[in-house]
DNA sequence: GATGAATGAGAATTCATTCAT
DNA sequence: AATGAATGAATTCTCATTCAT
């Protein structure tokens, strides 16, 4: 039911993704995007609970009447949103983590992803890690934790780690993997509320984002105690 | 203005501090109170947006009317909490900080501090956790520095622990910092997530969360590469 | 401008009115019916009021667009089904009336059409009886003689009873209209309360309601004091 | 829990039902009534559906949020009013048929009492007549049908009266009970639906209303047809 | 201090109706 | 004829906040 769209392009978004051949496309698909679009845009400036659905209306530019026509409610949205990119993410990691690179790489490419994603798409992030993360609705058993799936998905990657040799095996998976994603969480939320400390252009813009990445997984790796670099 | 009060007692909250009989003085103090625990209890329930006004007043046992009485408005409380109880946590943290004691056994206690603040006061940490940092996104700049304070604290221990030749002073204090605080609300985070896979016993609940501490801080500071432990 | 259709057959309804392959003409004309037998199924379980045009078109199995096609509005689907169907049925009544045959053959007669009505359409005599007449208060002047005319039609009958010799002259024909027409429209809402009570097999069924007719007959010629049907 | 409030007083209302000697009384209650009697004067004037919450509150002269505070929402005012006003009429009711008097005089003091809330508050009545008892809400098992226990009022009474030798005992109970609630509704809808054609002398009026009652209970005691009345 | 009645701005949601395709 | 996307007026209901008692 979920229709997972590959949440976090390595390239920029076109302009129009619309497949080309179909002139005008079908009118109501575009609308539907067009919600999510600009609700994801809504969430991240006001918050879910700031965010009135005739703000979302309005900056899809349409009737808010529409907004029930596609969505039972100001909640499926977010439902939605969470289904259809969410999901999208964690498959994303899931792929990185079964790429056969070495364990460093890996992880390097993993943070990257998300950090780059902040860069090219910084509403989405910031919904996924404020909205979502925390909202009640999916604390729920049923919808279960989002949150929950990212720690399987990095129990499973240290799991094969240990056996593979490339991790420690005197600590448990489950604490390694917390500390993993509290790592990029974190980063996450410092880059969000100091947005203002970021380079100007793009391209050291990157390179700053990848010195981050680096640093946390060295530190996930090596740690921070004297002499963890010499190693 | 602020009033630190001890946010993390070491001992157990006696049943109930107010003495009857004893201090009869400063009533309308006692009820304050009795509306931030209600607060705070609620808050954690139901989320700062969910709580009505009179959810708090009737997890008070006051008429609602009352909480005008001691509070401009909901917002106050919330803030009240905050300056109350965080700021007495960021100088729980500094004093830890400056106690001498090797870096190790300081993060340690850090960490223990906060598991031990969850498990005795679940709630308090919850709203902390999740409602102080959510809100700061909208908060008046003031406010929004909740977190940014407690990096601040981080930063300088760090910086010093460089200076001391404790830890390694390729990695910026503040990617450090940025790391260890996310490796504790992650922590947090699980721990409220999934509840019921803890201990009913408390003498293996205390020992459960001070080896979640030590490990959460053996990973930060030697990392979880192979050979790590072995420094 | 009303099309009286014959509202209640003495025959059970055909499967299907529409031969298939025969007569092609007038498809718009079936779709119309389509539309108004959906609507009094939809009137008749949800009310007036609680049945959306959606609905109906839903049972009706068409897109909604199309009852803007056939009706100007909802109001005028009630107001057709009103024309359509009530008229006709007043048509039936005042055949019987003039039918020549002894007044209580003639009431009994029309108590009978009018339980048969019920038996072999509920929905259609649920929606006439309560719908139209609770709209009748709302409705512009026209429609809302409704009851009007039903009252008339009994008075008149009563009159010329009167004169035939059939009936009290001490009783104003308007008072015996209300008391009869009183009867009928309770007996159908007692049905319409209890169809649990109703016998299951057909022909007992058929017995069932002649009976309720010949004796709500007797009561309204003879009256239920003591001695009453000695006469 | 309901508060039977006498329904129909023999007398006109007071002005002001206040106890004397409390000078203003309990703020509270006395705005209950006041949104409970604008309820009545709206829904008469415009039908359940068609009643706002806010023309009730205009009508009662108060906020429209006070409407909530003292009742769930729109539909609890009504269940209200049935409770508190239906329950008072059918005890009524059953006082008057366990009275003693003669089979007859109970039917007319019954038929008259009905009369009598209409003339004294026709609001009332519209409401009960046309919205509670046609009333999705009341069809529903549970509250289960407001008609019904009427009904069950009257089948007892008639059960006496084929007893105590006062009826015929060839007609069952329930048809009798049926058709004298019958005629007893229909007078009432056909009051409403003319009002105009009322004597506008208040002597007259109450002579018109009691002849008609009269008349009524003379037709279900003794029948329309012809030497009925000589018996 | 304490109460809870009273207020009303604000937001969500529904659904009849229009209209482009 | 047929479809269902699009519109937005209309209404209900919530709840923070004020205020009379």
């Amino acid at each position: 039911m979920p229709r997972p769209v590959s949440p976090v392009p390595e390239v920029e978004p076109t302009a129009k993704p619309t497949k080309p051949g179909a002139t005008r496309v079908r009118r109501g698909q575009d609308k539907r995007d067009l919600i999510l679009q600009a609700a994801i845009k809504v969430f991240a400036r006001a918050g879910v609970h700031g965010a009135r659905v005739s703000d979302i209306a309005k900056e899809a530019g349409i009737a808010y009447g529409l907004v029930y026509h596609y969505f039972k409610n100001k909640d499926e949205i977010l439902v939605t949103i969470f289904e259809e990119q969410w999901l999208g993410f964690l498959a994303a990691v899931r792929d990185i983590g079964n790429n056969g690179q070495p364990l460093r790489d890996r992880l390097v490419s993993i943070a990257a992803l998300i950090l780059n994603a902040y860069r090219l798409r910084p509403d989405w992030v910031k919904v996924l890690v404020f909205e979502i993360q925390r909202s009640a609705r999916f604390a729920q058993p049923g919808q279960v934790q989002a949150m929950r799936r990212l720690f399987d998905e990095f129990e499973d990657l240290f799991e094969r780690a240990q056996v593979d040799g490339e991790m420690r095996t005197d600590i448990r998976p489950a604490v390694s993997a917390t500390m993993f994603i509290g790592a990029l969480e974190i980063v996450i939320t410092s880059l969000v509320l100091e947005t203002a400390a970021l380079p100007a252009d793009e391209t050291e813009e990157r390179a700053y984002y990848l010195a981050f990445a680096n640093e946390t997984v060295e530190i996930f790796l090596n740690g921070c105690a004297r002499g963890g670099s010499t190693r």
